[in-house]
DNA sequence: GTCTATATGAAGATAGAC
DNA sequence: GTCTATCTTCATATAGAC
């Protein structure tokens, strides 16, 4: 809906952010103008520059805080001393963050190469983070014997790929419960890494 | 290098595709002009619809022929008696095969929103009959008593998404071989499945 | 078959009025 | 803070000469 004047800075700003995030994750960051992303908000063009400077830092910003997001919620769930018990939480906590978020999922895999090389290195890292996270949760399962990986940098990189793809197949309203989904792949994981 | 005049048909278009792969995988395809890819062929924009009615086509007939050729590729290995030895071909397949083609690859999942919705559904039924093929090497196992998997159409989604994330890694050159890498995920990948 | 030139439209970003 | 108007650049695609 197009107003013809107005002051709403206190919201404008959030629905530029979560306007970008469907448009981009919809279509693609190279595919999407600032135009369309004014009219879903419901202002002119020019009037998106009063909250970003550019289109590349609107981007970065929706990434780096879906990735900040991801790690501050990682960080939340208390780590045991049961290597088991950590990845199935692990298991469990990827598919359902990620779930819940598949815009911004979406676009923090599929626009990296639209990031500038200095914002490419800063997400990168965000992502490493997470990544070790995992790797941790791996070499203490081995160094006690419970899981057997010949290489867990490898096996966390292929954990984290696997968990991730259910969000290109998985509705919510289909045959099986988010829970059921979660099991069978604690299942499959739970068997891959174990001893 | 530019050229001045001239008839070179014959290697025009292939050098045209060429060009198009790396590009659209590199920036994206939104991203990337009719422009750039006549610069990186070494002739004019004009010159390339001698080739291609539009740049829709160009992406189409680079995600289509890469599929075929996956499937081709895919149907000239014999399938045996033996559901675990289908399956550990399938992975050694699968990785060595995209290894050698990762341009295609990611344009193969990246791009699929930038189809037209008629482009769309002819690849994705190409992409389901490759899946297919690896559903039913999982059900044979499940049958033989062989495989345990709660879902085979879920595993087989997790098991191609896991494979497929050796691209987004792997290079040649590194600690590991290839041989050594296929033989780390067959071991995950057999052991996941196992009954 | 490729060139140059161009039609037509849309992109990102800015300026200045209200 | 948002508007309208615009600058400048670039896009896809086509026309017609060679």
């Amino acid at each position: 809906m197009a107003r013809t004047q107005g002051s709403h800075s206190d919201i404008t700003g959030p629905r530029i952010r979560a306007a970008a995030l469907k448009l981009f994750a919809r279509h693609g960051y190279a595919a999407v103008s600032m135009r369309q992303i004014a009219r879903e908000v419901g202002v002119q063009a020019g009037a998106l520059y009063n909250y970003i400077p550019d289109k590349q830092s609107l981007l970065f910003g929706l990434m780096e805080s879906h990735l900040e997001e991801l790690l501050q919620a990682r960080a939340a769930i208390r780590r045991t001393d049961d290597p088991v018990a950590d990845l199935e939480s692990f298991t469990r906590f990827h598919i359902r963050f990620h779930h819940e978020r598949p815009d911004a999922v979406f676009i923090a895999y599929m626009e990296l190469r639209n990031l500038t090389p200095e914002n490419f290195v800063r997400i990168e890292s965000l992502r490493k983070r997470y990544e070790d996270e995992l790797e941790g949760i791996l070499r203490r399962g081995v160094a006690a014997g419970l899981f057997a990986v010949p290489d867990p940098k490898i096996a966390t990189l292929a954990v984290i790929a696997m968990l991730t793809g259910v969000n290109t197949w998985y509705r919510a309203g289909g045959r099986l419960s988010l829970d059921q989904v979660e099991t069978i792949y604690w299942d499959m994981i739970r068997k891959a890494v174990s001893a």
